[in-house]
DNA sequence: GTACTTGCAAAGATTTTGCTTCCAA
DNA sequence: TTGGAAGCAAAATCTTTGCAAGTAC
């Protein structure tokens, strides 16, 4: 544990919107200005593939990049919003269950799901 | 409607995989050898545009590439298997219930919707 | 002390843009 | 004929890799 992968796991925990990247670099960088960008990619692997960070599209509203957030105990669904571009956060059972008939009828147990609906929200639509 | 296009549209309606720009670059390639790379990702960006094709990440198993698939008149869901690579697609009346939940408690009007959860399959578990 | 991590530079992969020429309607 | 589309080359964007030097434990 250096303190490079402390100062970046504590923005991302910290994180009050979905951050890509160079999101996190910037930030990070306002604290360590040596942190290099390359760090900030590696650590980001490190932590997806412990499963401490889900990595999300959010249907590539503004081009190819990625963008990550703290995994929490519920899985829950990502609304973007086609004409805003507000990201909206949507828990329900049904997924739960969802989920459940998945593992169920495919038996396929899953690690990581994600969900990302595009659409218009309640305050874009005419 | 060029013959480009046209060439296009045919071959990812027929195709039995996920296809990406490059696969579909090669595929056309084949018919017509002068098919610039670039009218790949033209094409491609109209019809997801016009929502004709779905884009989808398969949760980048392999790299930051995009897949597409012509759209069909259900949902879907994508199941990718983490040790096989296998995708499976599935569908559910929970999904569309889900949807609707979404749709009515948010007033959320959903156009695109992407699921994949990523797991081990019924034939990679020990 | 040692194995793992970082920084730096460079490369790699994927996608987009500018501009000229061409073609479908 | 004319506005949109294709081809070509080059650039832009995002991410990964090789390697030497540094650091946590």
């Amino acid at each position: 544990m250096t303190h490079q992968r402390r100062l970046l796991v504590g923005i991302i925990q910290g994180a009050d919107r979905h951050l890509d990247a160079l999101d996190l670099w910037q930030k990070a960088r306002q604290q360590d200005p040596t942190l290099n960008k390359v760090t900030v990619y590696r650590t980001l692997a490190l932590l997806k593939k412990h499963g401490l960070v889900d990595e999300l599209d959010l249907l590539h509203l503004q081009g190819g990049r990625h963008y990550y957030e703290a995994r929490t105990t519920r899985d829950h669904i990502h609304l973007a919003c086609l004409r805003c571009g507000r990201i909206q956060e949507f828990e329900s059972s049904l997924f739960e269950k969802l989920k459940g008939q998945i593992e169920r009828e495919r038996r396929f147990r899953i690690t990581v799901v994600r969900v990302e609906a595009g659409g218009y929200c309640d305050k874009c639509q005419d």
